[in-house]
DNA sequence: GAACACCCTAAACCCAGCTTCGAGGTGTTC
DNA sequence: GAACACCTCGAAGCTGGGTTTAGGGTGTTC
């Protein structure tokens, strides 16, 4: 008991499994904490923070390598050049899913037509968008 | 010579390796072709549209399991069904993303505004916006 | 004092979607 | 006829982000 969290606390604070919490530390992306007498990895609150931030930066995008480098103590200037990255990162992602849009929707369109004759071209459509927008 | 495709002419039609259209027949999404007299495979231009079309499709979104039911035979309904769910997909992405450019920009401001005293709050911003939307 | 939930480790396994390797046959060009 | 690009196969390897397993210790509660 006391002030520190257990593995299994601190994974429960997170919302993330233990596991996780222990292969973040393996691969660095967590400090080896200090242990309890019994060999327990005793956390305390930054460690929860911390997780959180990781769990975070991922869901923005960021891969677990980009998160290290986050973490790693640097110039504001280093932090604000990635997060700009991530964001052009965001916004060409963005336009990609604009354009998924459209070719679903026009294949959903073609599907709807054709529905009484029964042969699905949905493919076609579907192909012709790589043939046009030859990405 | 002649009308057909080897692997490789198929593969520079569709604008893959070889190596992906040999796995995409070993996991069954393109047919086994016929085969040369040398053993080796003879493709047509359907295949061609075939492979785009995985390729399309995986573009969008679709998994590779996605692709194989899209090109089984199937009602068109069926197949409007999973353009449709797809579709949905689509928007929630969209709903992430943007959410995920508030962050992001929120970071990039937090850390324009302290970048004097050279202690970087980005961490908190990031940790913050996971406890606050607790996605 | 026993049940039960928790903790420890290293190593193996998982998933998708390929790519690479090794050992060999083929077909075209000079 | 030799060089060189292409083809065959099965099996193993890779990446990222973990999870699972096996075999064992701990700590709390009834």
């Amino acid at each position: 008991m006391g002030a520190g969290f257990t593995v299994g606390r601190l994974a429960g604070a997170a919302g993330v499994p233990t596991s996780t919490v222990r292969y973040y530390e393996r691969t660095g992306l967590l400090r080896r904490p200090p242990r309890s007498p019994a060999n327990y990895r005793l956390y305390d609150e930054d460690d929860v923070y911390r997780v959180r931030f990781i769990r975070a930066a991922q869901a923005t995008g960021f891969t677990l390598d980009d998160v290290a480098e986050l973490l790693r103590p640097s110039p504001c200037r280093k932090v604000q050049g990635r997060i700009q990255k991530r964001l052009e990162e965001v916004s060409v992602r963005m336009r990609e899913l604009r354009q998924v849009q459209r070719v679903l929707k026009a294949a959903l369109a073609t599907c709807q037509e054709h529905e009484p004759t029964g042969r699905c071209r949905v493919i076609d459509t579907l192909s012709a968008s790589v043939r046009n927008t030859h990405r």
